[in-house]
DNA sequence: CATATGTCCTGAGAGC
DNA sequence: TGCTCTCAGGACATAT
């Protein structure tokens, strides 16, 4: 499930693309339902033929080639997809690719469950599509203020809140679990029950937890689907607090057990006594 | 508007 | 051992 961490870690590994021009455009062959392509593939690839890559930046969980048609190229991996310029896990789950002009290794979009999109977008779909109305501030850049006065009035449960992108670009579920346990906070603790000091900490936490991630290259889980755009597994995974850790000693206090949570349908895991109730 | 639920997809792992 | 079943969760559609 590439969060911000991962997607950011996808966007370093493929820097090196600025410059190149794209020769074609097209889906791989795959013998799976093919994955979402927009626009369909022939005109994706009128419009992306013959354009140069002028930036690579991150959109929430999305890698976004700039072109210089000020077109936007959008890899969106959802839960399994990778952008690669090297040695796929396996073949048959390459899905877009994107030959490229001079020494430049081709880009690749992998997906093993095949839930990601590959889209090109003008700079008004992209607006729509991406745009403030749909994505709130990218979780890097949000300030403390921001983060509460997106949130204060809210009643629903912290964690869950945390994953709306809308609120907030780039927190996933495995992310919320560990920068609630950072920050000392209960998942299920109301939004509109946090105390200023109380949303310094999250943003805090919020922070430290994204950047240590990056430092580390994200979390691979046991499934071992998330790598970088080298093929490379992250290394985070070693340091989750409490994210697939039920039943393991709390790093922090020692003693107590992680517990796991349903929230919103999604899995939470924290400690009862690091993360008191109220 | 806010909030809740169902859906897509594949493969790992559980349970029998 | 081999089969069937559940589950993982990002984003979006639809319902309340």
């Amino acid at each position: 499930m590439p969060e911000l961490p991962e997607v950011e870690t996808m966007r370093r590994g493929v820097l090196g693309v600025i410059g190149a021009a794209i020769l074609d455009a097209h889906p791989a062959t795959c013998s799976y339902r093919p994955i979402a392509v927009y626009p369909a593939p022939r005109l994706f690839a009128q419009r992306a033929v013959g354009r140069r890559i002028v930036a690579v930046d991150r959109v929430g969980k999305r890698v976004v080639l700039r072109l210089d048609s000020n077109d936007a190229v959008i890899f969106e991996p959802r839960m399994t997809g990778l952008v690669l310029i090297a040695n796929p896990p396996n073949q048959e789950h390459l899905r877009f690719r994107l030959q490229l002009s001079g020494d430049v290794a081709d880009l690749w979009y992998w997906d093993r469950r095949g839930l990601g999109s590959v889209r090109l977008l003008s700079p008004d779909e992209f607006q729509n599509a991406l745009g403030p109305h749909k994505l709130g501030p990218d979780a890097l850049a949000i300030t403390a203020g921001e983060l509460q006065a997106r949130l204060q009035y809210r009643r629903t449960p912290i964690k869950p809140a945390l994953l709306d992108q809308r609120i907030i670009a780039g927190v996933g579920n495995l992310y919320a679990s560990e920068l609630l346990h950072r920050a000392k906070m209960h998942p299920a603790r109301s939004c509109d029950s946090l105390s200023r000091a109380a949303w310094r900490r999250v943003h805090a936490a919020l922070q430290e937890v994204l950047e240590e991630a990056i430092r580390y290259e994200g979390s691979t889980l046991s499934d071992g689907t998330y790598r970088n755009a080298l093929n490379e597994a992250g290394g985070f995974q070693n340091h989750h607090r409490v994210y697939d850790r039920e039943g393991q000693t709390c790093r922090t206090c020692q003693r107590t057990a992680i517990l796991r949570i349903v929230q919103a349908q999604r899995a939470t895991f924290y400690c009862p006594r690091c993360q008191k109730a109220s």
